[in-house]
DNA sequence: TTGCACTTTTGAACAGGTTCAAGAAATGTC
DNA sequence: GACATTTCTTGAACCTGTTCAAAAGTGCAA
């Protein structure tokens, strides 16, 4: 379960066709069966390749997990459109994505535990601060960007500057919550969201009052830092 | 890597002896080798004892490692004591506590990924909200609230009730940091904790303010919701 | 002492992730 | 078209976590 290979790039059509039956098969039995049942000699079976033919384009089973995650993360930046349309407020528009987030998510509850469980480790390709999934972060990164941008709150620059992140951190928080929420449709989560999303509104304004300059200066400071540090490791 | 299999408790001297040597062994080498390259088959055959052996005793692999983490925490609660003793504000108890606590967690830096990976998993027995893992938590939040009781803070008493789960998942967030943090000697972790704790007691001086006491109202209402999470998992 | 119920111990077997050397196929070059 | 090079594909082999049935040991009651 180490493995630092990458996926390899495929150089030829029929490369390219085989790695996609081979992903294609591979997420089809994720859904399916989840973690552990989907082994790699299954997927090779189903694909109709041979194992070493698998790991030949997929380093590792977490390489498989990693687009996995990818192809939610799509969804989940396809369903939150319609919403950044649509509301203008922060506050709605927090809402609806993380929403939309632990609705694209549901299906794969049962499993997401092992998908974020390897994303704790710092060498793991799908640790979401690491350079492998540096795409995918990007993207949902992006998603936050645009859900500030595209609102009509009075931010302070600095504040508004690193607030994507800050949410993004405060998703990367629901998620872990949602993943050890037993509650029945998960229940819990939802209010959860309800509750942070109202309380983070009350904070962004409360931390936009002038009063307020000298300890939202500090919090941003430490902020950047987190930010760095991500960078950092996104590098090497 | 599944097993729910729990440690079997031992019912004879020699059992007991047994599993301490297994036990001792094990930690001797994680400490050695890190978690890779610590199989069981390289403990047992250096504790001298069969691989099944091994097995009767711990479960899995991952309650050797839960073994090892119990013992950090005992050698931090410890390390804590002083502090403690000595200072009387909360901030400067807070800042010790957590500087102790990277202290203590440093000579493991390097696998402290695997540690923390298996965390992150609602299944796992690591999991630090997991039932197995009772004991371990018990523990740590336990120093949080002697923490905060033997401060003289002025703190509101519903802020004060719920401070020490606060701290405690401050800590475990640190801790995330720390894992990822690659910079020499950790000096970005020490100063992310120099600057989160300086925040900390400024955000508590300002929640503990009159003013203040609908939004704290709200934010404790979801802290108790995180909490009681947290409490249901235990039981099962 | 003998027999019984238990705990402890063993090692073989299994499963699944991963590696690798080598053959087959495709592509490019002259 | 023939050869060299690169890419694709294979399957056996390896490693390690885990399981399990059975052997060995232990203590105690009759």
């Amino acid at each position: 379960m180490k493995s630092a290979r990458k996926s390899t790039a495929t150089k030829t059509a029929k490369g390219e066709q085989t790695k996609a039956l081979i992903l294609n098969t591979a997420l089809e039995m994720l859904h399916e069966r989840g973690y552990e049942n989907t082994t790699m000699r299954a997927i090779a079976e189903k694909a109709g390749v041979s194992l070493g033919n698998a790991y030949h384009y997929f380093g590792s089973k977490d390489h498989l997990i990693q687009a996995f995650y990818h192809r939610v993360n799509e969804d989940h930046l396809r369903a939150s459109q319609p919403a950044l349309q649509k509301e203008s407020s922060l506050k709605a528009r927090l809402l609806s994505v993380m929403r939309l987030k632990i609705d694209t998510l549901e299906p794969y509850h049962e499993f997401a535990g092992v998908l974020f469980q390897t994303a704790a480790d710092p060498h793991s390709p799908l640790n979401p601060f690491a350079h492998a999934s540096a795409p995918v972060r990007r993207d949902s990164m992006q998603l936050f960007k645009d859900l500030v941008a595209g609102s009509k709150a009075r931010i302070p620059d600095d504040l508004r500057e690193e607030l994507p992140h800050l949410l993004w951190l405060y998703h990367m928080g629901i998620i872990l919550f949602w993943i050890h929420d037993p509650s029945r449709k998960r229940t819990r989560t939802y209010r959860l969201i309800d509750q942070t999303v109202d309380l983070l509104d009350k904070l962004i304004s409360l931390a936009s009052n002038p009063l307020m300059r000298p300890v939202r200066k500090k919090a941003l400071k430490m902020v950047v830092d987190l930010r760095d540090l991500e960078v950092e490791e996104a590098e090497d």
